[in-house]
DNA sequence: TTGTAAGCGTTATCAC
DNA sequence: GTGATAACGCTTACAA
């Protein structure tokens, strides 16, 4: 008794059947085989309760219908809509996703770049806080929000557009005196454009704005101190904040409510991300939207695609506003 | 010229270092080998850049080091949590993780376990709600908060004493008329003994509770009916409710409050999950929280650990409450 | 200790 | 169209 429960190799298949080895695997790859042939290797097959076995395959072919995903954390509205979608988006199209989590931590970004060339996986769509990744030539990689200049396509939401028109808003809603928040990781991506957006159309306004940018390592008390400098007796000295994130925004509509500042009557707020709450579904504050599903296709498709063309794109998608409570537009305008 | 920059392979490594291929191989295994000779190995591999091609040795070994992880969705912040903790379990453990969504489809998940066994996968961790799932035997098996009964372990929070302490303390806080509310899938799983407990708690106490449960295709207007129907000029008929999820919480919560019932002066609201506000991270509600963390571990453990005690197990781990503003308790006894 | 060689389950290249 | 047979890159007896 030296197997137990093996599991059944092409070559059972093949002695079930009473056809060649070869013959099985011109059946299972869509190799022009007599019908007659075709159908008992498919019964014999399904007897057995037959899988093909990818690593076997892989070896054979150098594809493994593999793609790794490498992402900060999950325990994010805009990750783990990111994850999902890139993961639905690579089943439709036959492939397994790969998933690793790095916690920001660049090491780990590298150990998980080195796991993935020893899984074979046939490409990696990251979203990597690492500066200067060593990544195989060769390995079809795309980026999320980071655009490494050369050679490596980049997928974001179009930040740039999506920081200008939150400019646009507020002052439409009336916004006189527009602030900038912003807090995250120190290494540069695209979303560092969102300002630049905002900051351009303040210009254009005539409305020139005030910023204040936090690092991760900075925490949130410099946004606090900030704000209750330029609150005085519950009037700000400004009108509209535009906020990086919205988690931001909740952070500082909390604070600001907390302190007897009214949003939106007082303040407006605009975030970014367009993340809905849970159970009533509803945008948690006025944002910039990232169209996340468009993004997860459009990696997997520039991943997946024929890269002859895939050059070193920037790919922005479009985004959309959205009101979400802490702006004066009211429903009416959504 | 035929090679285009193809991975280096064993053979490479011992070309360059001036060893035979099994020596090499020993070395990346970890088995005894000459001090010089490990180190000649160890720096051509280097100088290569070799890493080990896993699906050659898994196809020899057949160990892949890869756990798959079948979830429902991952647009939830309980489902995104556990798919962090699962991953990062796994990682700890040189496991890699193989995502799998499949949108509460039963084909989907069975369509999930093929692909499982093509990829050779060590094992499967997987919240489930296809009832009659068919998973090979001899394949490692965890699930989650759904207990198939014989011979696969699964691992959970624990339910019951979960509600059972929802009930406690919506008493402890006053409520003379509780009431539980569910929605969610009607396949039966841990998740509904929460009920049970809350109902027992009631029971004790002599506070028959009322209840209501609603599954998916329900869709949530027969809440509102319910609610409707048992809020007269603003006083409910009920002071305490116990809903089976943090986001059915919000949802009736935003609900009562948009009808003019004050929470928690006049209901008090308690969830289940844990769900921390984005931002603030703050609880979004008051709620029973699950030990996520805990239960990715024990379920990594499980599935990894050698299995002679498996068993049918149903492991429940502790649950704590947390104060979240539907409530009277206050920050106080957080 | 170190080297040699036989597979693991496929695919692909041949003759038939 | 079908059936042998040689790889693919690795592990693992076994021989040296």
């Amino acid at each position: 008794m030296k197997k137990k429960s093996a599991a059944p190799t092409m070559k059972d298949v093949a002695q079930e059947a009473g056809v060649s080895l070869g013959t099985v695997s011109k059946v299972f790859n869509n190799i022009p085989v007599g019908e007659d042939y075709r159908h008992r290797v498919r019964e014999a097959a399904e007897k057995l309760g037959y899988q093909i076995n990818s690593y076997a395959r892989g070896l054979k072919t150098n594809r493994t219908q593999t793609v790794a995903l490498i992402l900060p954390l999950l325990h994010h509205p805009f990750f783990s809509a990111l994850a999902e979608q890139l993961t639905g988006a690579l089943m439709q199209r036959g492939y397994r996703a790969l998933l690793f989590i790095t916690n920001f931590d660049p090491d780990a970004e590298q150990r998980c770049i080195d796991m993935v060339r020893q899984n074979k996986a046939d490409g990696i769509i990251a979203l990597t806080y690492h500066p200067e990744l060593r990544v195989d030539e060769g390995l079809p990689f795309v980026s999320i929000d980071r655009h490494f200049g050369t050679s490596i396509p980049c997928v974001s939401a179009d930040n740039f557009g999506g920081g200008y028109l939150a400019g646009e808003k507020l002052i439409s809603f009336g916004c006189k005196k527009p602030l900038f928040l912003r807090s995250g990781s120190h290494v540069v991506g695209e979303p560092d454009k969102r300002f630049a957006g905002f900051d351009a159309c303040c210009r254009n306004a005539g409305l020139p704005c005030e910023s204040l940018t936090l690092h991760d390592a900075d925490g949130f008390t410099p946004f606090f101190e900030f704000l209750d400098k330029h609150v005085i007796r519950k009037k700000p000295s400004f009108d509209g904040i535009f906020c990086n994130t919205d988690s931001l925004t909740l952070l500082i509509c909390d604070y600001l409510r907390s302190h007897g500042v009214r949003v939106p009557e007082d303040v407006q707020l605009i975030g970014f991300d367009g993340i809905k709450s849970l159970g009533t579904e509803r945008y948690v504050c006025s944002t910039i939207v990232q169209p996340v599903a468009e993004m997860a296709q459009m990696a997997v498709d520039v991943l997946l695609t024929d890269s002859s063309a895939q050059s070193s794109a920037l790919i922005s998608l479009p985004v959309h506003y959205a009101y979400g409570g802490t702006t004066l537009d009211g429903e009416a305008d959504v």
